[in-house]
DNA sequence: AATGAATGAGAGTTCATTCAT
DNA sequence: TATGAATGAACTCTCATTCAT
């Protein structure tokens, strides 16, 4: 019953289960996981109720497939938008620029990803260990460059994380817009050069 | 029928309805709020279902009560803390050390108020928006003594609030632990110096 | 438990009890005898909910007071009003009148009445046949008067009860008016002279 | 969810959907439509509770249905029973002898429709509405023809239904017997010519 | 006489999942 | 591969009634 990952798929096969897939997201980001039945996906995507449990073994593994798509996606997108800069500072902005925009993008997803703090904290936990993962490489090499000072990594990637994640939750996800210039720039200042009033600042 | 209150509760009343609150916040801070089912509240609470009725018009009622009840507390604890401070860098360390505090001793209760991003958006938003109100008034106050760099002071709370609320997921609720003071020290150095390497530094 | 009728009651125990009475037929009247909660009743009558059960043994033993009360308030109305007549025609015109009028101003206990063929089939037929039976010593002794045709004194009263009830429920109770003169005195023509053409008609 | 039926029903829901239907009638009639609970219908019809919301949203919804169906039927069986008669008084005795008949075959529906009063206002009056247009139609025809007293159609149609409902009560729904000839006799003298003692009469 | 907290059986309804076709 | 009818446990919530005070 659950060997679906292994079976081989038709293309018609492959087919329904994206269908699944896509609705999926679409009503767990709308409605929340707990408040989402198969039924209304499948009567959503167009297939019946069994259908589901051909490609699903439960729904919560539809919900686990979404979040591992999602990460990844998202992860790739970040890291290309970084690769093309050359200086820390002009990477980070780079990587949070790409992340608002994703963000923008997917604010469906943003909020699936909110929701696995409920639907298994294991997942939630992975998901962003995945991400400070990526940040904690790219710290390091910053320090080694002494473009960053020498603190530990992964203190300062859960203080990135929790400023993109925190911006990006009031500007993007609250009031359905971008995140204005001056937020921006501003959040940059904070990070780079602190909020301490210096003489020269 | 679905009236509001207005009948003073007896004595043994307050007894029971605070029986029910305390068992909820426990189960809900295990299990969940969609996991945790009125019938496991009340026989943990060692009273019938009915009782529940008596005192909670719904399910949620008693969550959205709990939210209340924490951010009232929380937000008086942190307040507390910062006034015995001078210094605007010595407030926000003290008021992160309230909320480390707090956290430690209230694991079940943060992880409720995480939960409301799913069980009532517009509760969650609230509970932010409440912190933010605070911190914004002591930046501002902050600006105006030069003790902090003129910037937008919404930016700087959503900014301050994120790096709290990752510290404490990553060090406290992950870890089981205290946030290690060198966790502490530098992402105050983040805070208030910023990353950008500096000679003086 | 179940003695309350034989017990005394002192003044205030009685006005309780016709408070709770009172209260109960507005809201039977308005929201049906399963749709009321005992615990509505006391809220609006302003009483604990176990002053109810001090007065009454069951939910069901008000309403059926209820009817009772209603029945003979009714049948007293209509007997007061026929006896001021002579003829047959004009003590049963009398009758509809007074019946109509009570309708009006009692729109809820008529609504009440309905339901007990819900609540308790024996209370129903009770008070049909309590109504019949004064319809039938009214005709028949019209009968012995030759003023009405001698036929089953039974098979006319039910017609007769019919046709109140009917003209009552499409006028006073669906178009919440009174029954309009033509639509009186046109019931009337039906039953004394009937339906078909006649040349002197 | 809660969406519209759309997907038409196989052989075997078909089937499935009609046992819910007739256990559901059988049962309301005896005991009542509040008395009567959704576990209980499907446990006679030997189904499980959850198939039972297969087929209807809500335990009103198949009360609903129920009337419709019986309504449509009646008034179908009525309709073709007065259509093989030619003079209004003939139509109006073989309608008045079909609804008898109807009443004897389908007792518990009866009672089920007396029960709309209080399940459901809306429904009870425009199943009584439904009738009346029928008799309306058939009134206006005879007084068209000068068979019938040029009187309000209306005022007749409810005096007429009135009438046929409280002999059905009295005779068929209280005594469980058919309506006796003479009864059924002198009804229709009352209707045709009224209760006037006439000199010729 | 009056209270109101407590009860617990039972209501209607939902839904993830199974399985015969 | 796809179907959709069937399941039944579990859910939230209601309410007539009891009883200690």
């Amino acid at each position: 019953m659950s060997e679906n990952k292994i079976a081989e798929l038709t293309t018609k096969g492959k087919r329904t289960r994206q269908k699944i897939l896509d609705t999926a997201e679409q009503i767990f980001g709308e409605k929340g996981y707990f408040e989402t039945s198969v039924a209304e996906i499948t009567l959503t995507a167009g297939v019946a109720q069994g259908t589901f449990y051909n490609y699903f073994p439960t729904k919560k593994a539809v919900f686990e497939e979404l979040i591992k798509q999602l990460s990844s996606n998202f992860r790739y997108e970040i890291k290309v938008a970084m690769e093309k800069e050359q200086s820390f500072e002009a990477k980070q902005r780079a990587g949070y620029q790409a992340f608002f925009e994703w963000l923008i993008s997917h604010r469906n997803l943003y909020s699936i990803i909110q929701q696995s703090v409920l639907v298994d904290q294991a997942l939630y936990r992975w998901y962003y260990d995945k991400i400070a993962t990526g940040f904690i490489k790219s710290i390091e090499l910053a320090i080694d460059n002494k473009e960053c000072k020498p603190l530990n990594s992964e203190t300062v990637a859960y203080c990135l994380m929790g400023i993109g994640q925190f911006i990006g939750m009031r500007w993007i996800y609250w009031d359905d817009k971008s995140v204005p210039d001056t937020v921006f720039d501003e959040a940059m200042e904070l990070i780079f050069k602190g909020l301490n009033h210096t003489l020269e600042g």
